[in-house]
DNA sequence: CGTGTTTGACCTGCGC
DNA sequence: GCGCAGGTCAAACACG
């Protein structure tokens, strides 16, 4: 895969100009309590909790900056997916490379990326004889994650338990693929192939086959604003409210954006496990 | 001792 | 039918 043709996810957040430790002027607090009407209180406590209002306000707004991006980010995808989708439909005979021509069906019919890194099968297909095919066939998709470079782990952390069953080195690629089942349920027909890209061996490729017939056995369920929350004020009892499971997206989806973000990893890994279960599940 | 990983052997599908 | 390559099995091994 060319990574050159990848999208650049990265977003300004203008998360530099956030100034957590910087102290807030008197100015700033007297003129915000004359606002609210608060002319008695000692500045002392107050300017407590201007700092804390001030700080949730951030939050909540940056919380929000994200719901959108994730949103045009979703609805980008599912437009190029579509056109993507038409474009097939045009040129049925046109298959994947030459290079390819070796593999199994069921992989070299499901070999086409996003720019989210995510491939999935499912609605690849428009007639009714490929939507039969696909009831029968197990849904396939495929997951790109970036690691450090020290790394040398197959180990792609997507919330579910897989044991490893296999490892083989193949034709088109030095570095070995590693075969794994998931190990949650002993029922669950999920399997894993993960291995290093080959133009960027930075770059991990996860291929999952089938659904899980169990729930993410890590999947968290809190909210963005709580976890943001708790982290400000340093409290780690996090108070656990239940979401609607029809906004959620894939925990490795959003993995992959907030790594391209760039942000405090302590920060990211909060986020990360707050928006996996929170937003929506367009892919 | 139980669980997970490693790794060579074996199985299976595909192209010639 | 044969050879190649990907996928899976299972015994040996490591680790807590």
């Amino acid at each position: 895969m060319d990574c050159s043709s990848w999208i650049n996810t990265s977003l300004d957040l203008n998360l530099n100009s956030y100034r957590p430790h910087q102290e807030v002027t008197k100015k700033e607090v007297e003129s915000k309590l004359f606002s609210l009407g608060m002319t008695n209180f000692p500045v002392k406590e107050e300017c407590t909790i201007i700092k804390m209002e001030m700080e949730l306000k951030r939050v909540s707004a940056e919380n929000k900056k994200l719901v959108e991006m994730l949103s045009v980010v979703c609805e980008n995808y599912n437009n190029l997916r579509s056109q993507l989708m038409e474009y097939m439909s045009k040129n049925p005979e046109k298959e994947p490379s030459p290079s390819s021509s070796k593999k199994r069906k069921s992989e070299s019919s499901n070999n086409n990326s996003n720019m989210m890194g995510i491939n999935n099968s499912e609605s690849s297909s428009t007639n009714e004889e490929s939507c039969k095919k696909q009831r029968e066939e197990p849904k396939i998709s495929t997951v790109y994650v970036r690691t450090q470079a020290s790394d040398t782990s197959l180990v792609v952390k997507d919330g579910y338990q897989w044991r490893k069953y296999g490892q083989k080195v193949t034709r088109d690629n030095p570095c070995p693929r590693a075969y794994f089942k998931c190990s949650f349920a002993p029922t669950c027909p999920v399997k894993k192939k993960v291995q290093r890209n080959v133009d960027d061996q930075s770059v991990l490729v996860a291929t999952y086959e089938g659904d899980h017939n169990h729930t993410n056995p890590l999947a968290p369920t809190v909210t963005t604003l709580d976890l943001v929350k708790s982290k400000c004020s340093n409290d780690s009892k996090i108070t656990k409210p239940k979401i609607d499971s029809s906004h959620q997206v894939p925990h490795n989806m959003v993995e992959q954006m907030a790594t391209s973000l760039a942000m405090d990893p302590n920060f990211r890994e909060a986020l990360v496990a707050a928006i996996s279960g929170r937003f929506l599940q367009n892919n």
